[in-house]
DNA sequence: TCAAAAGTGTTTCCAATACACCCATGA
DNA sequence: TCATGGGTGTATTGGAAACACTTTTGA
């Protein structure tokens, strides 16, 4: 899918493709102080959709899903995983309207002579398996993939119209992430390498969408021995300066097989 | 799939089903203190599978799962969920001995005209869905598929060999379990209606393999107000004899958005 | 010297754990 | 009355939570 013409060259190995099946990324980052969502824009309509692709014959599911990450992000080994399938009868291009505009619009960008390909292809039922990916949104540098005009990160708090089911699988990634916190590399995903406690903390509660304790916060992330302690941040601000910490990569992926064990 | 003469049936309907798509339902059940797992052994051979079927074109996947259930056990609304979506290239019919074997005694099973269906179909590669339900055993009355010579609760133990990937699928159905246990309805789902606080124990312990102490088992268990005390059970063996218990409907749904909280 | 935020201390409460003790049951 | 297992009591430990106090920073 990631050729300068993509209809002729997908057209050409549709035959490459399991039929029916598709996988979408809702691939998190965490910019001020906010999660964000990577998101696709199609052209000349306002209507968005996750990255996603189709399934090679002869690959892995979960390559496909990473040959996503890295062509939207030029990032690789990326944390990944799959957390729900998606297969309703109600998620089809024609089930409402932002799909339909959608569909409409891909369709004027198809060849003439592969019209009935393309609606072979796109009329069918497609069974979706969703992953989530969490990388550090200043280590990625977007790329919109051939059908979309942008790829830009929208603040998960105000999604704007998304095609087929993408609402939905974005909201049970959310909350995916809200209940496997405690086994998913949150900090060392999300954050860039150094950060300060308080950065660390409010990540949680974006998360979480709860207020934590500052100092409880502080004494028991310190307690799970996981952090490399750094020079302070001078910030310029008139007040007692902040320490940089990192994540200690061997202690941290132990800790995650047992849990952090925050509630 | 429920036809006396499958093969006919499902040839005829091949086109109704969804191509390439599957799904397995890991049925879990507790019985003499072990956690079984529902399996079906193909005509002949020495080789077991999942229960599992094909997906109806106009069908939600839920609704198929709920069919298999329903026409393997005789059960209706019983907790069902989806866990993992299975779609490695190496889970096909040809990847290992088992499957291999399971496949020729399959295509012997059907008719001589159709042996070219036969092959487009199970050299299809398949993504499948895989779902968890937990049944109260003595509730449930067996029926075998029309593949399969019988079907039996086999104990998680003591597996027998499996077809494809199946035996993966449970080893991940049993972790799922145990790392939702606080999430899931396992004592409403497994255990009959009346149970002793000692069988719910030995069901936590058999799921999260270890030893807990019955005394603050008992208590922690009490303290959650979910429970109805009923009469006493009288085993006839010489100590005191322990009470039954029942859970209440509405407070443990209630709990269980919650967590229950075990560890 | 002041406000603001970081860092640390203190107190209270409750869950988890370990283990002891008494009670009911039928031989 | 005895062995066996059920039910309950208790002491200890440590984490969670709430909040107070001290330190650092630049205006």
């Amino acid at each position: 899918m990631e050729s300068k013409n993509l209809t002729e060259d997908f057209i050409k190995h549709i035959k490459t493709y399991v039929p029916g099946v598709s996988l979408d990324c809702v691939i998190f980052g965490y910019r001020n102080g906010v999660l964000h969502v990577l998101l696709l824009k199609y052209f000349d309509i306002n209507v968005w959709a996750l990255p996603g692709g189709f399934l090679p014959n002869d690959m892995e599911m979960k390559e496909a899903a990473n040959d996503v990450l890295f062509n939207r992000t030029g990032l690789q080994e990326i944390f990944l995983t799959q957390f729900q399938t998606f297969s309703s009868l109600n998620r089809g291009w024609d089930k409402n309207i932002q799909s339909r505009v959608a569909k409409e619009k891909l369709q004027l960008m198809w060849p003439k002579k592969h019209q009935e390909e393309f609606k072979s292809w796109f009329n069918q039922r497609f069974i979706s398996t969703a992953y989530l990916a969490l990388i550090q949104v200043d280590k990625a540098s977007l790329t919109a993939d051939d059908l979309s005009e942008c790829c830009e990160w929208k603040p998960i708090s105000e999604l704007p119209d998304l095609v087929l089911d993408h609402k939905l699988i974005i909201e049970m990634a959310l909350n995916y992430l809200k209940v496997q916190i405690n086994y998913l590399p949150i900090g060392k995903s999300l954050l860039p390498y150094k950060f300060t406690m308080l950065e660390l903390q409010k990540l949680y509660e974006s998360i979480l969408q709860k207020r934590l304790d500052r100092g409880n916060f502080q004494r028991k992330m310190l307690k799970l021995g996981i952090f490399d302690k750094h020079e302070k941040l001078m910030t310029g601000a008139s007040n007692k300066a902040p320490f940089l910490y990192s994540i200690d990569e061997e202690s941290y992926n132990n800790l995650l097989l047992e849990g952090i064990g925050f509630r």
